[in-house]
DNA sequence: AAGGTGACCGGCC
DNA sequence: TGGCCGGCCACCT
């Protein structure tokens, strides 16, 4: 096991999403300075799975879609966790997107 | 070692 | 927002 690799970067990032707020894989890109490879971020929440403290369910496309629910157990367990935190989410969609997003790199940029 | 894959993004129509 | 295309880079076979 390779300790600090892209990987490792994301999930700590992704823990700093709190409660109720959602967040982009390519604001996270942005973040960690891979502009433009927000698909990193994505192979990196594909092995998310091994992590226990990453909310991949508060990670979304830009369009607020849950790209990844198809990853989740059952069908729509990323959605469940979504609206159990306050967001309200249909069609593998979330509503008022904008709302809810929340950027690392203005709330971790202080 | 080379190529294919992918939970994406931005630009354009 | 929708569809299509090119770009991006780590990981897997």
């Amino acid at each position: 096991m390779k300790e600090e690799n892209f990987f490792q970067r994301v999930y700590q990032v992704a823990r700093q999403i709190p409660y109720g707020k959602v967040t982009s894989y390519g604001a996270i890109a942005r973040f960690l300075g891979a502009t433009g490879s927000a698909r990193m971020v994505g192979w990196a929440m594909n092995a998310s799975h091994n992590m226990e403290d990453v909310p991949a369910h508060r990670v979304v496309n830009r369009k607020g879609l849950l790209s990844g629910k198809h990853h989740f157990e059952g069908t729509n367990l990323m959605q469940q966790l979504l609206e159990n935190e306050g967001i309200e989410v249909e069609e593998n969609q979330i509503i008022d997107f904008e709302k809810h997003f929340w950027d690392p790199m203005i709330e971790l940029n202080s």
